[in-house]
DNA sequence: ATAAATACCTAGGATATCTAGGTATGCGTT
DNA sequence: AACGCATACCTAGATATCCTAGGTATTTAT
């Protein structure tokens, strides 16, 4: 059967970008802000986050740049681009109706339910 | 980006699993059901289903018998297993705290956003 | 007779995520 | 000063899922 992290497939770049948005971030942070914020459900390996940006950075979605912190630690912050602002919006309606087609799987709506009474 | 079916990836044998404990059917008439009931959202292929149908016999969540209709055509129906119904409730509470993460990120929920009026 | 719908199947390709490794700096403790 | 741990980044290859694109065969409508 499915584990949870294949719930993930198809939903990372969104989440990413959605996160992003809201205030740019570099890498280590983004972990441990999607783990927070999700009470410890998303659990992001290195394999997947920096692959997945560096897809939505070639794919001119985010754009990174280099930050230079105390005395030689780097940091590679990524803030979203007009056009990642776009696709998010895209993704968003995409999820909602991806959620609401599940639900009319899970939960069907029989007319002969719905009865006045 | 991650196209519309890649949503699908990790929910499609959740979503058999529900469509087949409301009722025993054959893969034909699965297609053109979830077609339906989410209103032309789920177009699944017969390389998707047939291959998940197997997987999902299988791993006993699901029981395929062939049935004969008129002179010849045959028809394999699926029933969901008692391990299938087990496997429907995880999977279904799985959903639900994936969705929940998922919103969390979405629209988080800052304490401050929470006072009062 | 022919086309379209019904009804099943599979091999191989594309792609996303994870596993499992790697490098390097800063900081706290002993 | 040495050590471990957290920070901070990266990638190659394995795995698994779904789709593409093909196939066979029967029934029904034109």
């Amino acid at each position: 059967m499915a584990a949870r992290q294949d719930l993930l497939k198809g939903n990372i770049d969104t989440l990413l970008l959605s996160l992003i948005s809201q205030q740019p971030m570099y890498g280590y942070q983004i972990m441990r802000e999607l783990d927070g914020r999700s009470q410890g459900y998303f659990k992001f390996k290195e394999g997947t986050l920096y692959p997945a940006l560096h897809r939505l950075e070639k794919a001119g979605l985010l754009q990174g740049n280099w930050r230079t912190i105390t005395s030689g630690r780097q940091r590679r912050y990524y803030a979203i681009t007009e056009k990642g602002r776009r696709i998010l919006v895209e993704q968003t309606e995409r999820w909602q109706d991806f959620f609401a087609a599940m639900n009319l799987i899970f939960r069907p709506q029989k007319p002969e339910t719905q009865v006045s009474k």
